[in-house]
DNA sequence: AGATAAACGAGAGCACCGCTCTTGACGATC
DNA sequence: GATCGTCAAGAGCGGTGCTCTCGTTTATCT
């Protein structure tokens, strides 16, 4: 089972993952418009027409590239959680939200490839959603451990989460068991903020403004870890130069 | 001086809008990567090499359009606001949240134009910052008046902002005047959670998740304004349906 | 072992795109 | 009335995604 049986299918596989090798290439210089299907062929010495023996379409190649880099993100997420000291909840809330920005930072058109504007005409398909809850659920996870140790004090600043929001509020649960729906809440706003951070830092919202974002960054995830409740210090981490 | 003083200047003012309109339309439709010099100018009945009179390239036309939505969403934005009681800070601050919100999911991609991924090798010219921060300059006039009325009162849930931050915060501090800087990194967190919440329910990340966005929405800008330091009230407005 | 079916690369071709260049007609100005 | 700048039109270049057909190769079934 190590690879396909045959040497055709084993051959196919190869090839397979040359075209994605050389589209995500492709991507990370041009971004997600500039890939084209001719010019990876001309890479791979093929004739276009050879590559749709492979991808029946240009939104079925950029379907592989969407699935890839959201494993690599939320493998990325999953190894700076892992790092962390497992009862250092806020520790670990900061390292995921370093580990989406450093991802971000290098590889711009994956990452806006995911979380920016959708390709027109692009209808992402179900086997992406998948991979694209893989950082959520780490996430979530952080914070229905801190919820059952007991170190989640959220302030009492917000007001009560109005009461409709509680049918949304247990589907999002599903990732982060346990948590009170004023959390989930405050979750959300701290998982879009995070985004909406790195969005803005990236598409270049922040041009002549912030200068420093590193440090602006670290500060702000550390407000959104002090709204959810997690104990955050004060300084940064020896993190980035 | 209501149009150019000669006939020729005045038909060229109106062909320069009439292709603005159209594309406006197409991009509406078919999203940026569809708008296409050709279609607009099969529509104006026109060949396409003529467009070049009016726009040297296909990135000028973006420009035109680009800047044209900053000053929408700008103008919707200052419209908000003016519609609310002056002393009413938190007022306001929630109907700039919603009326971003409304002209997104109303101009969806207009918005990914301006907001999501740039377009690949695209370079947004200076011209288009002046029209970029029309929103952002309301923003900070309401957070300026409220920290001036004495209205604005943090609360003391987040670290202090580290000292590295502060050369940053004075830019910031252009369009907020008089704020210091932990209420300058607060409203950096607002800001980008605001637009992080609509890009996640714009962009698709909500799907199949939030059902109920705009109770969700509501109630997570009042997380913000809360932790900005603005009274904020429980329930909702009797916006929208 | 031989026949059958599937998979494959190559090539031509379609309709479209952004963009350039040239040409001839029109209109404002001196 | 001549001149000069502006304009729409057309042809054309190189590029794109995608389709279809054509021989060839490979795996599988009888």
């Amino acid at each position: 089972m190590s690879a396909g049986r045959t040497a055709r299918e084993r051959v196919r596989a190869e090839l397979t993952r040359e075209i994605t090798d050389i589209a995500r290439r492709q991507l990370a210089v041009d971004g997600a418009g500039g890939l084209s299907l001719r010019a990876v062929a001309r890479e791979m010495g093929m004739v276009s027409s050879a590559i749709y023996r492979y991808f029946p379409s240009r939104d079925d190649l950029l379907t592989a590239l969407i699935i890839d880099g959201y494993n690599a993100v939320g493998e990325a997420v999953e190894k700076a959680d892992a790092a962390c000291p497992r009862e250092d909840h806020a520790g670990r809330w900061m390292a995921v939200c370093h580990a989406v920005r450093d991802w971000a930072l290098t590889h711009p058109h994956e990452y806006a490839l995911l979380y920016g504007s959708p390709v027109p005409g692009y209808q992402a398909p179900m086997d992406t959603v998948v991979a694209a809850v893989r950082d959520t659920v780490v996430y979530g996870r952080i914070l229905s451990e801190a919820h059952a140790a007991g170190t989640l004090n959220p302030p009492d600043v917000c007001p009560p989460a109005p009461a409709p929001f509680g049918a949304d509020a247990v589907r999002v649960r599903e990732v982060m068991p346990g948590v009170p729906d004023d959390v989930v809440a405050r979750a959300l706003v701290a998982w879009t903020g995070l985004f909406g951070w790195v969005n803005f830092e990236l598409f270049g919202q922040f041009n002549n403004v912030i200068l420093d974002p590193a440090t602006a960054f670290d500060h702000a995830m550390r407000c959104h870890a002090a709204l959810l409740g997690l104990p955050v210090a004060a300084t940064a981490p020896p993190h980035g130069k």
